[in-house]
DNA sequence: TTACTTTTGAGACTCAATCTCATTAAAGGA
DNA sequence: TCCTTTAATGAGATTGAGTCTCAAAAGTAA
């Protein structure tokens, strides 16, 4: 836990913002799991915890972790981002399930060097990409 | 132009929808260009086309196209889907630029089996999928 | 033409996210 | 430690894409 408190001090430095106990809270609140979670869901977390942050902060905090690279943000298209620590995990895409909900993590590295070929041929650089399968899973 | 007629009322009929002038406007403007435009761009360009379309018309037209398979639905994250019609093209993704919003098409074979193994490997159906590259163009 | 049902339009509403601005609190001197 | 400067915060207003409501209009079938 000591190791997410520097993490974070260390990430607002580099961007010569200020460590507050409020983004203190947000990081550790989305370190907590490995869930896939929208900032509301972050938020009432928080309220419900009995800690305060307002809504403006945990969303600007969550920006702020996105752009220090601590917090993936994850674009579904149904209106609600997502988020998700990258404490420990690599490079991966998502597999979500339309029924329950449920998302999983895949990885390919053969997709990936795909994906580097084709920017080539178009000239392109790639910055960031998203590759989510959509369907049932298992269990639906 | 006829063909986009009998398009339209064939998918309509097939759903046990009626086939209206609004419906008809809408479709004739999508199949207009080959953009990817969002809905407001759409609803407006009617609009000032001198055409009485609703946006509650637009967009629920919009979706009837959708859910009929005339006209795909991109999520890009950042708040507005983009329609294209699917008039004459197979299927692809999409390359971004981050820069001058640029959008080009792509398309792999080999993604798509390596996407069906993967699928495979989880136990899970894929309905659709979202692969997208963004980045910066060959000239940004 | 009638009777029935779907579609439309105008504007109210929703919901995630952003913005405003007065207040509060870090951080780096003196 | 106390100041000063400047960034961060909170409460609530605002935005913007998209959806909903419901009375009026327009297809459809007989």
């Amino acid at each position: 836990m000591a190791k997410n408190v520097q993490l974070l001090k260390d990430g607002l430095k580099n961007e010569g913002l200020r460590y507050t106990s409020q983004r203190q809270i947000v990081w550790d609140e989305i370190c907590k799991t490995d869930d896939h979670r929208d900032a509301e869901e972050i938020y009432f977390k928080i309220k419900t915890s009995g800690q305060k942050v307002s809504r403006a902060t945990v969303y600007r905090t969550i920006d702020v972790l996105v752009k220090n690279n601590l917090v993936r943000k994850l674009e579904l298209g149904d209106g609600r981002n997502r988020y998700e620590n990258k404490l420990d995990s690599s490079h991966h895409d998502h597999i979500v399930c339309i029924q329950c909900g449920r998302i999983d993590e895949f990885m390919d590295e053969n997709i990936e060097k795909l994906q580097d070929e084709i920017a080539k041929k178009y000239q392109f650089k790639i910055v960031r990409h998203i590759h989510q399968l959509f369907g049932l899973c298992r269990d639906c």
